[in-house]
RNA sequence: CGGGGCGUAGCUCAGUCUGGUUAGAGCGCCUGGUUUGGGACCAGGAGGCCGUAGGUUCGAAUCCUAUCGCCCCGACCA
């Protein structure tokens, strides 16, 4: 391909409204072109890296015995009324809108595909005998995010890959899980990015059932927990960490202190000359209980007042506490924690609240604080605190009611849940897969069942396992550029060789030039050939900003000396080669940097 | 949805506070010429309802009101 006849748009400014990496880079490079708030067209350069993408992960879904099909945008509401998640996506899912009435106000755009997936399970999927299948597709996603962000990372449109398995046993869905898990890994490697792999909230089934594969940095949205030993990691959201260690101050005495005003944690803290670590936060909730929500479906929902205290430092996990709790909670309203405390919002303490736990509220003592001596905490008398508050002391940390447990979010320096001693890090991740067991959720609530070889009907168990590929080609730029521009890994590169022609009136240049070209296009290799009547600066300049993983450069200079020049993009070595030689040798390093990846791939289960 | 910022040429911006010729610059684009190994230079040129709609005024990119859009932080995220 010659650059001339080609559609390429770089640009040597950064548009002001780019301020993630990846985002800037697409853009100056002429990768995608804005057309609103969380939508994008890929243009030709970038619909070239997205396509590598696709295929690598066609490939592998394929290789790991998956069969693609293809499902439609535009999706009945009815469907999604049947799994009651309309209620559930909320804004997140597009109506086309139009009368009431019409069709177009009971249609919605896709965004997932568990429905209509369970409903083509539903009618063609009645036996053990077809089981385990795993369908997947590459389609267009849309959602009504509420808040569109850096680029192509976070859009209202985006390309995704789902996959859907359906079993006749959980051991089997293990089976299809541990695959799918492998295939991604696989992807991964071979798309060169710097993944790892993370526990993450699995929802209903709990236990390993879940798993997101993330790339670290900063322009992600989620945090991931690492140890040092790389032994553990987990998404915070579900991360745990080793106990701590009890404290082993002398307890002193009870002291109520005047604080005036002071409500928040760091308003006390800095009052009275505490770290926040020394804080106890004392939270009320009001919860629905869910325990056993199946049987009880009709049941009036029994609503509870929970007490949780975290330590001042700590925060707590929704996902823990509500697990712990057996119901979902909300923080309570101000009435209710009056009523409790005897005191304005901000002065609640666990040591003298209004009623016994069991009977009017239940306590749940994150660990943390369960193993604090003197610390201090609210009052229960508006503008007052206490110190020197001792848990068993002066509450219960176990007991009718009561419970102590884990329910904040692990922090940078915890330790490993192993006690292998080996410190937890923090890092911001961004998420470009997910692999889930879905159990019988949505086959469940759509009745799609399979007859066993008894003749017993069950509803189909089911894993589902998603790529975000656009996301996917923005993290691998997040990952790899450098102060000039991007630097593809070969796999996902929207070419794989650059030639630079310069002096384009000299015809020896030219004519090697041509030669390259054709010898590596026959080759199979994806080449594009810079042959525009540009100066050599600015030719350089921006094949380092598309970064094309390998350049030869073919100039009047170098031929003098009988050569041509050979640099990867991500290093600033420059091999001088025999033209007769160039190309091969540009092939031969076009496929060990291919042989290279895939050689990771096929260790790259992990 | 809350907080903040911004809408002037394809891109980056000046001009707006303090209203006053025909609305500017750089990049990019078109013509011609000189250049030619890390984003050259000269000359000429095309390109704008100053986001949109009202209002104030003799006169509005500039002041007022409304509205739409975009970005960032937060909330939210099957």
């Amino acid at each position: 391909m010659r650059w001339s006849q080609f559609f390429i748009t770089t640009t040597k400014e950064t548009p002001k409204d780019a301020t993630a990496p990846s985002h800037q880079l697409m853009l100056r490079t002429g990768m995608i072109r804005q057309l609103a708030a969380g939508i994008y067209s890929y243009l030709p350069l970038g619909y070239r890296s997205l396509r590598k993408v696709e295929e690598i992960v066609r490939d592998e879904m394929n290789r790991a015995g998956a069969i693609e099909l293809h499902m439609p945008v535009l999706h009945p509401i009815e469907l999604w009324h049947q799994t009651n998640r309309v209620e559930a996506m909320g804004d997140v899912l597009l109506r086309l809108g139009g009368p009431e009435g019409d069709w177009r106000s009971q249609t919605v755009l896709g965004p997932t595909h568990e429905e209509v997936i369970t409903e083509i399970a539903r009618a063609y999927l009645g036996s053990y005998k077809q089981l385990p299948i795993n369908l997947y597709q590459i389609q267009v996603k849309f959602r009504g995010e509420a808040r569109p962000k850096s680029g192509v990372l976070r859009t209202r449109e985006f390309l995704m890959k789902d996959a859907y398995s359906f079993h006749d046993s959980v051991e089997s869905l293990d089976e299809g899980y541990k695959k799918m898990y492998a295939a991604y890994c696989r992807i991964f490697a071979r798309c060169g990015l710097p993944y790892v792999a993370v526990e993450a909230e699995s929802g209903p089934i709990g236990g390993d059932a879940s798993h997101e594969f993330m790339v670290l940095t900063d322009a992600g949205e989620d945090y991931v927990a690492l140890t040092e030993d790389g032994s553990y990691a987990a998404n915070t959201e579900r991360a745990v960490c080793a106990p701590l260690p009890a404290e082993t101050a002398e307890m002193k005495a009870l002291e109520e202190v005047h604080t005036p005003g002071q409500r928040t944690i760091d308003e006390v803290t800095a009052f009275l000359k505490l770290t926040p670590d020394r804080m106890i936060k004392t939270l009320i909730y009001t919860g629905t209980l869910t325990a056993g929500a199946e049987a009880s479906k009709k049941a009036k929902p029994q609503e509870m007042t929970f007490v949780v205290l975290v330590r001042g430092d700590h925060e707590v996990n929704e996902n823990k506490l509500n697990r712990v709790a057996g119901a979902r909670l909300e923080l309570a309203t101000p009435a209710v924690i009056q009523a409790l405390t005897g005191a304005e919002v901000g002065f609640a303490g666990p040591h003298s609240l209004k009623g016994t736990p069991g009977a009017d509220f239940r306590l749940i003592v994150d660990q943390a604080v369960s193993v604090m001596q003197n610390g201090a905490t609210g009052g229960n008398r508006t503008d007052y605190h206490v110190i020197n508050v001792n848990p068993g002391r002066d509450f219960a940390v176990t007991g009718e009611g009561v419970v102590t447990a884990d329910v904040r979010t692990v922090v940078d320096g915890d330790l490993a849940a192993s006690g292998n001693g080996s410190p937890i890090r923090l890092r911001k991740a961004i998420e470009i897969g997910h692999v889930f067991k879905l159990g019988t959720k949505y086959s469940t609530s759509m009745k799609s069942h399979y007859l066993d070889k008894n003749g017993k009907s069950h509803p189909h168990i089911m894993g589902c396992y998603g790529i975000g590929l656009t996301r996917t080609l923005a993290a691998a730029l997040e990952a790899y550029h450098d102060e000039n521009g991007a630097v593809w890994p070969m796999s996902i590169a929207p070419f794989e060789v650059l030639i630079v022609s310069l002096d384009p009136n000299e015809p020896e240049v030219i004519s090697t030039a041509q030669r390259l070209h054709d010898e590596l296009s026959a080759a199979g290799v994806d080449v594009l050939w810079d042959d525009r009547d540009e100066r050599a600066g600015f030719k350089f300049k921006d094949a380092d900003l598309i970064g094309v993983p390998l350049r030869i450069t073919v100039g009047r200079k170098s031929l003098a000396d009988g050569v041509v020049e050979l640099k990867r993009r991500s290093s600033p070595d420059v091999e001088k080669v025999n033209p007769a030689e160039a190309g091969a040798k540009a092939i031969a390093m076009v496929g060990e940097a291919k042989a290279a990846l895939m050689a990771k791939a096929d260790k790259a289960v992990r």
